[in-house]
RNA sequence: GCGCCCGUAGCUCAAUUGGAUAGAGCAACGGAUUUCUAAUCCGUAGGUUGUGCGUUCGAUUCGCACCGGGCGUACCA
């Protein structure tokens, strides 16, 4: 979507300076105080630098070029003379030289009505468009590992992939959700080993995972101290790659195990998938893969493994088989990207796993740019901060790990507590606890830009309040709050609400600052997609959620005068509107009441 | 050792991708409630943007060096 405010002083600044749009377009940014206005542009101290180029290449000194720079023009002269030649149009209602920026006011009344009316007429579709039609973007995202609990780390993965897929959907792509199960590999042989030396099937009870994950443990613990258990951990998986049937009756009794749990976690989440194909899905497509890549040339054979020699490319191997024949992840990796790209011939292929395997990316995706496939630059890993305990990387293998299941059913338990005592059927608290419980806790992962580790600390998630019982601040319930708030606004309001009204009318500062949110808010859809950033979503919508607390508290909305409430009515529809659509994208409920 | 990422208020983070006087939340202190839901709002205080050079008219942003932290560094994923 195109912002016309800007792009209408481009255009006009381009033909007065003579400069190209694209040129102009580089120099816009906003003024430090919103008094000066809306837009500002560096375009004056273009000529300076242009000059000062010109004459680095004539190998002038500094002072010179600066001499020659102001002694034709300073960027204050020039910025005037800009700004001068602007006249009031539709778009721009004054345009300053301030200290050698071209500074421009955007008409208000415009902004205003543009952007509630946008809002009204496309409602839950305000916001999305259809620059992504025809296109596919596949995301594998989640992907827990089988028969190891669902900790916070896989959150991660699981509410910023949710969230893009909502993002591209809502632009027009296809999207395919991929749940990339870590069902195979060498940990099951661990597993399994520990199984069958320690494990009891009656005490798989009621959390199986959890028993599984602490046979785990204690195999890791038993490994160090008995080496030959990796051993035997290794034959183990080996036969069932090769098809034993002892050890793959095992196998699938332990993913049953684990998708049941998952699945739980996933409907809490409101998270689905559109496939589950996961790493054993791959099994019997490696082969053709692995001779494909030695048909190439691009495999060779060392230390007694197979592997993709990337020295040239300053990366260590990547290995496609083990001495013992196994395969690995990459292998795995590599034979499912190419299965998705004939699958679904993919615009994008975004993998959101954390940024403790960027090699592993770098790795397998330059051995398929080494093998010819040309859509391995659409392939992309979305990386992610760790979550750290404590200053300490969580490990399954050690059991340092906080579960999932326990950090939301301790959000939901603060929000019962928040509404105990609210006049409502208990149906409708319970409800609430859940939707904004679960709230806090998705939106604290989508806050911060993605690359930030997170220490993980009970105190900070929630920014629960015990004194006053209440979520404080930029909180996922602050916003749900919002929301909430302009609901029962609308809800006072009896008078029906047509999308007319007299914008004019709207002449607090605050009227036209939330409707500027407004109007940006289909690019900053455009951008998060873009930069696969949700965090931008979270920001803009505490931005705006501020910005409208503050205007209720100084204005009344519904009044005497009906056509002043008219508008301002249509603003609050306009606004909840918005917010209910960038909730929505982030995967938190917009409420009515709370 | 080498590679990648990070370092901004006491804490957690922003900063329109190189623009003007670096902004929010939390914590602290002070204030606002006959309410369109106070899970709110307002005010005060808090900074040599890790350090030092450099590039630029202009640097939190780009380059180099150093300091500190994280992750990775061939048979885990």
């Amino acid at each position: 979507m195109q912002d016309v405010f800007r792009q209408h002083f481009v255009k006009k600044l381009a033909g007065f300076s003579g400069k190209s749009e694209e040129e102009i377009n580089r120099t816009i940014s906003r003024p430090p105080d919103a008094a000066m206005g809306e837009y500002a542009s560096s375009a004056p101290f273009l000529t300076l630098t242009a000059i000062s180029n010109q004459n680095k290449d004539k190998l002038l000194g500094l002072s010179e070029a600066y001499e020659s720079a102001s002694a034709q023009k300073n960027p204050k002269q020039i910025a005037e003379e800009l700004s001068s030649k602007f006249q009031q149009d539709e778009f721009i209602s004054s345009v300053e030289a301030v200290g050698g920026y071209v500074n421009a006011r955007i008409n208000r009344h415009k902004v205003i009505e543009i952007s509630l009316q946008a809002a009204f007429a496309e409602k839950e579709k305000y916001g999305s468009s259809s620059t992504g039609n025809g296109k596919t973007v596949v995301l594998d995202f989640s992907s827990p590992n089988i028969a190891k609990p669902f900790g916070i780390g896989h959150l991660r993965s699981t509410v910023i992939g949710a969230a893009l897929k909502r993002i591209y959907d809502s632009l027009g792509y296809k999207t395919v959700g991929i749940n990339f199960l870590g069902d195979w590999g060498t940990q099951f042989g661990k597993l399994a080993v520990a199984f069958q030396k320690w494990g009891d099937e009656a005490k798989m009870g009621d959390g199986p995972v959890e028993y599984l994950n602490e046979l785990y443990v204690k195999y890791h613990e038993e490994s160090e101290k008995n080496p030959a258990l990796e051993q035997e951990a290794r034959a183990w998986f080996l036969r069932l790659e090769q098809g034993n049937k002892e050890e793959r009756r095992l196998w699938e009794h332990f993913k049953e195990l684990s998708l049941k749990e998952f699945s739980r976690i996933y409907d809490l989440l409101g998270v689905s998938f559109d496939s589950y194909a996961g790493e054993s899905f791959f099994n019997d497509k490696m082969g053709p893969v692995i001779d494909e890549l030695a048909r190439l040339g691009l495999t060779k054979e060392s230390q007694g493994a197979l592997i993709v020699d990337l020295e040239p490319y300053g990366m260590t191997p990547c290995l496609l088989k083990k001495a013992d024949g196994a395969t690995l992840y990459a292998t795995r990796d590599i034979t499912a990207a190419m299965w998705r790209y004939n699958e679904y011939g993919f615009d994008k292929l975004v993998y959101v796993v954390g940024s403790d395997q960027k090699l592993h990316f770098r790795q397998f995706f330059k051995v398929l740019e080494l093998a010819g496939k040309n859509w391995a630059k659409n392939c992309y890993h979305v990386n992610f901060g760790l979550i750290r305990f404590k200053g300490e990387k969580m490990s399954t293998r050690r059991g340092k790990i906080v579960m999932l299941e326990d950090v939301l059913d301790r959000a939901i338990e603060l929000t019962r507590e928040i509404v105990k005592d609210r006049e409502m059927s208990a149906d409708k608290k319970e409800v609430i606890a859940k939707a904004v419980g679960i709230g806090a806790v998705i939106f604290n992962d989508l806050k911060n830009k993605r690359a930030k580790d997170v220490d993980f600390d009970w105190q900070t998630v929630l920014n629960y309040d015990s004194e006053t019982k209440s979520f404080k601040g930029e909180t996922g319930p602050y916003l749900q709050y919002t929301h909430t708030r302009l609901s029962s606004l609308l809800r006072n309001y009896d008078a029906v609400i047509d999308g007319k009204a007299d914008f004019g009318l709207l002449k607090e500062d605050l009227e036209f600052q939330i409707s500027r949110e407004l109007y940006r808010f289909p690019q900053v859809i455009e951008d998060a997609a873009e930069q696969f950033e949700p965090s931008l979503i979270s920001n803009y919508l505490i931005d705006l959620a501020s910005k409208f607390s503050r205007y209720w508290h100084d204005v009344r909305i519904i009044g005497s005068d009906n056509e002043l409430t008219k508008a301002r009515i249509l603003l609050a529809f306009a606004a909840k509107t918005v917010m209910a659509n960038g909730l929505n994208l982030l995967g938190i409920a917009p409420l009515e009441e709370m």
